[in-house]
DNA sequence: ATAATATATGAACAATCATTCATATGAGGA
DNA sequence: TCCTCATATGAATGATTGTTCATATATTAT
């Protein structure tokens, strides 16, 4: 049973075996493209992108992001969650209010090269 | 009218108006944001990671794509719209069949940084 | 213990999205 | 022209997602 059995053939691809056996020997493992799509998700919602972002300045509460974003604390709440689960950010709590602030370079370089192709 | 009225306030970021006054500053547009946002959202599909991916290794028409991923030409043909539509692959024309490839090398660098993000 | 403040979270809803199915377009061959 | 092959696309559908609202948790001060 392959399961590939109802789908479409066309012959350019039986032709060239050697590029068949390199493109399924280099691409990565189906639960790794997986996770990073999952990953890439992140970066697609502009408020997640601005509060990456305004941590780009100084580490910051929940309520100092809400503010200078003008949008409520739960609102900012949610998505900080899904970041922290990404760790794309971390955090410190201090008495009452939690810091967070950027958990790597990469979150610069991927912004970085998102805008310089936007840019083209 | 402030729309930022209904907003909670916290007093911390009063404190710091030097940091407030940076952040407003170096925050790109809105519309900016926003196309950022809807170029990430184009990586946060794992059958577009694979196309990309499959692209590395050489052009290729919409029916191996289809056959390399085990999936109908249709869905491929729909995502090769996306990525096309964000300027990420472009296409050639040879008669009936139509060659996609990756347009620039921002792909490699924002896949190869979110793998990097992955691994650590 | 009670109140106040900062943050987190569950449920609900509207909006967005990936795939499927059916069909259309376009190009080459008989 | 008619048929076939490769690709594109519109409509429908099930799944995912961002925000809101209400409420819960956690910490500090009185």
């Amino acid at each position: 049973m392959d399961r590939n059995d109802d789908i479409e053939r066309c012959e350019s691809i039986q032709t060239h075996s050697d590029i068949l056996e390199k493109v399924t020997q280099d691409l990565p493992e189906d639960e790794i493209l997986y996770d990073l799509a999952e990953l890439f998700k992140i970066f697609g919602d502009s408020t997640r992108i601005k509060i990456l972002y305004v941590l780009f300045e100084s580490e910051m509460c929940v309520c100092d992001i809400a503010q200078l974003l003008g949008m409520t604390q739960s609102a900012i709440s949610h998505q900080l969650r899904l970041l922290k689960q990404s760790k794309l950010i971390k955090y410190r709590r201090e008495g009452k209010t939690v810091f967070y602030s950027l958990a790597d370079g990469h979150v610069r370089t991927i912004l970085g090269q998102g805008m310089d192709h936007l840019a083209e």
